[in-house]
DNA sequence: ATGACCCGCGCAGCGGGA
């Protein structure tokens, strides 16, 4: 089976980008982050004709999550569990999760950290936090289980171009870095590292100042799986061409394929 | 020397992205 995750920087502006992507690369899912629209304006018609059903979990201008899927799923959480809505407040749309082909796909997006000041990043913070804990119950229950998406962590220094973050970036604090080592010792395995160990593998570059020619990228899109997904891993590539289509996205789709249980 | 974008909202310019 085969999955990708894409933050697509706005689903309205690069629809016609992800019906091509999908005719071209037939996963079985696709995960989508930053749809940037409520359900109600999101392009399902569109994926609908290009074969896929989707599972939208969205808000007006910012964030948004969706799952576009050619196969069965059934719909297990629509934010993540475990974390506390804001005082009075609506979850912001960063997580859905479905079933399907007998695995629990978790997709993520996380937040940034950089803006709100100190209450932004302990936003960050606390979300990681759930984050590992949703993750440590379904090990509890030996569930078979993905979490992907944008998770806005540089694990490593290797992660970020030379420059491209300063040391004091939410992406790569010591703090951030700890809790995404955590999911890790847990037992989750980083998809893209276990296939390349060693060398730049981006997965996003910055809009601006040329980053792209000058591939001045960050690797912070990651499929982190569980220990008999692992066991089932067989490729895991960011698509790299992506970027250098018109009107491009700042992410490029990263794609996981796995073995037949 | 060192590149300054892109989105939604809504019609100017700002907040957010990373």
């Amino acid at each position: 089976m085969k999955f990708a995750t894409w933050n697509v920087n706005s689903v309205r502006q690069r629809q016609g980008l992800v019906t091509d992507w999908l005719a071209a690369n037939r996963p079985d899912l696709l995960l989508l982050q930053e749809i940037k629209c409520e359900a109600g304006q999101f392009p399902s018609d569109a994926f609908r004709e290009a074969g896929y059903e989707s599972e939208v979990v969205g808000q007006k201008s910012y964030n948004g999550v969706a799952i576009l899927s050619r196969v069965p799923v059934a719909v297990m959480h629509r934010h993540l569990p475990g974390l506390a809505a804001p005082d009075g407040g609506e979850h912001q749309a960063r997580y859905v999760e479905v079933r399907a082909e007998g695995i629990v796909f978790g997709n993520l997006y996380l937040p940034n950290g950089n803006s709100g000041g100190a209450d932004g990043y302990a936003a960050k913070l606390a979300w990681m936090d759930a984050l590992v804990e949703h993750a440590r119950a379904m090990l509890a229950d030996e569930t078979d289980f993905v979490l992907a998406g944008d998770y806005n962590v540089a694990p490593a220094d290797e992660d970020f171009a030379p420059g491209a973050l300063s040391a004091d970036d939410a992406l790569i604090r010591p703090e951030t870095r700890r809790r995404f080592r955590t999911l890790r010792w847990l037992g989750l395995t980083d998809a893209l590292r276990a296939l390349t160990p060693q060398g730049p593998v981006y997965t996003f570059w910055d809009y601006q100042a040329g980053c792209w020619p000058r591939d001045r990228g960050l690797r912070i899109d990651h499929a982190m799986l569980s220990p008999r997904l692992a066991e089932r891993l067989t490729g895991a590539m960011p698509d790299r061409m992506e970027r250098d289509r018109p009107q491009p996205s700042d992410h490029v789709p990263l794609v996981v394929t796995l073995d037949d249980a």
